[in-house]
RNA sequence: GUGGAUGUAGCUUAGUUGGUUAAAGCGCCAGUUUGUGGCACUGGAGAUCGUGGGUUCGAAUCCCAUCUUCCACCCCA
């Protein structure tokens, strides 16, 4: 009869012992990216399974054997989003937002579902920031991006992350590439690893970074994409590093990198971590200059990138940063009785419209209990309410740091205590601000 | 999908060559006389030893299967 109480297998819950270090990364990411001129997109978890197939790519193992996919009860096919950008560009299209101006620069956090194998950095349900930037094929576009990117991690403190640049050209110039690469590795066919074989068909440029040493050995020699870059790809790729060093951002660059969904065109990039295992990619991205019109709509040179969050936890966990914590109450009010507990009730009700954080016992513990609960929670200030105070009309209100205390009269709690925190607040507020200077001093030597 | 490892209370672990009511620390709850937390002490709750089979007089300990988690391949964020 007991049912199975385990989350299914690749997924994850956020605790409230945890939850509080995702929103503060979120409030501050979307921060950043609206004073880069990024706004929200929300869009379904599930789209047609269609529009997968037609974006990310058929031949992809993302389409062919990771997606969740099912019927509906109308016979509809169905598809968990394995990946953002086809869902915002489906919505770019379908509400003609290229008719309020372009560039549209949107940005999103999301879940994405893709059946894969768990590992370190890799799950089945997992959650991205995104942007995405539709209707500029200017170079600075990329370098912005990339920019926002670099910003992110800067702020967090994040230094042991490299940038890692390439571009795969345009159609008809990786066209050209793919093909000499296949000749190339053509001739050393008999000498590659089996799933090289297999990628020789269907994804020739991975070859270019197989960890197997007889075959990175061979592919040393390889053609390089850069190389057989058209004049105007080549001229963009130039122009991207051009804004980036006028940026001040570094970057390595990689002719190795792939992206595994086929709408990317020319740039692609990727900020890199050593320290979260095989899975060590945090951010990918680069430009889909093609994907407009392969859904049918207006050409739309775009580009875009997503972050794994929870990569993004494990590299601030590898580094030990830490995050800024949740709210503490600000006053807990400790009742004996019902009377007092009714007022104490009355009280905590007040000053939460007054935007303080404010509790009172609701399991009907002994005072002893209920202080030992307060110091738990990291209450700021506690009053204990029982006969002698609501006799005498004078309660003691209590600094749980230091131990003080002070009278307050038991009728003007509410009003008193507003006064207080307020003053309290300031106070803190210096100590307790976030930014990438104060972040660095908590990093504390321990990597 | 392929390969390797793991699985004992909420957490971290102990459990000797299979033998009676499965331990500990932390955490949780409650007390340590009169109404005030952090320390200390005492007590309590909490585990069908991942699950299902099998071997055995007897299994957390052995065997098989299965699931989860972890790590690598693959792939990607």
């Amino acid at each position: 009869m007991a049912i199975n109480i385990q989350a299914v297998k690749g997924t994850q819950d956020a605790l409230p012992r945890d939850s509080y270090k995702l929103r503060f990364l979120e409030q501050e990411i979307e921060e950043i990216a609206s004073n880069y001129g990024f706004s929200e997109i929300r869009t379904p978890v599930f789209e047609y399974t269609d529009l997968f197939c037609r974006s990310v790519g058929d031949t992809t193992d993302v389409v062919q054997k990771e997606m969740y996919t099912f019927e509906d009860k109308g016979g509809r096919s169905i598809t968990l989003r394995p990946e953002g950008t086809a869902g915002a560009m489906r919505s770019f299209l379908e509400h003609g937002l290229f008719n309020e101006g372009l560039p549209q620069k949107v940005f999103y956090f999301t879940s994405c579902y893709r059946y894969e194998k768990p590992q370190a950095g890799r799950l089945r349900e997992f959650h991205q920031f995104g942007i995405e930037c539709f209707g500029t094929e200017s170079p600075a576009a990329d370098a912005e991006a990339i920019s926002l990117a670099s910003e992110i991690f800067g702020f967090l403190g994040i230094e042991d992350i490299v940038l890692e640049l390439n571009s795969i050209g345009c159609p008809t110039c990786r066209a050209e590439y793919h093909k000499a690469l296949k000749e190339y590795f053509e001739g050393k066919k008999s000498d590659l690893c089996n799933t090289c074989i297999d990628r020789l068909e269907r994804n020739p440029m991975r070859i270019l970074d197989c960890k197997s040493p007889v075959c990175s050995d061979i592919a040393k020699d390889a053609p390089t994409v850069i190389n057989y870059l058209c004049d105007d790809c080549r001229e963009h790729f130039e122009s991207v590093k051009k804004y980036l060093d006028a940026m001040d951002i570094d970057y390595k660059i990689n002719p190795t990198i792939v992206r595994g969904l086929d709408y990317y065109t020319r740039t692609v990039f990727e900020f890199v971590s050593t320290k979260i295992g095989a899975q060590g990619t945090v951010l990918g991205g680069g430009r889909y200059d093609g994907l407009a019109e392969q859904l049918g709509g207006a050409r739309t040179p775009s580009l875009g990138f997503a972050m794994g969050m929870e990569r993004l936890m494990l590299v601030l966990e590898a580094q030990g940063v830490e995050l800024p914590q949740d709210n503490k109450c600000n006053l807990y009010i400790a009742p004996v009785g019902e009377e007092a507990s009714l007022l104490a009730a009355k009280i905590v009700t007040d000053l939460r419209c007054e935007g303080i954080f404010a509790m009172f016992d609701v399991v009907g513990r002994s005072i002893k209990a209920q202080m030992k609960y307060a110091n738990k929670i990291g209450a700021e200030f506690t009053i204990v309410l029982g006969d002698d105070e609501l006799k005498s009309g004078v309660a003691q209100l209590k600094n749980m740091d230091d131990g003080e205390t002070q009278e307050i009269k038991v009728d003007k709690i509410a009003e008193d205590f507003a006064s207080i925190s307020i003053q309290a607040a300031v106070g803190k507020l210096s100590e307790d601000s976030f930014d990438g200077i104060d972040l660095n001093a908590l990093l504390g030597g321990s990597i």
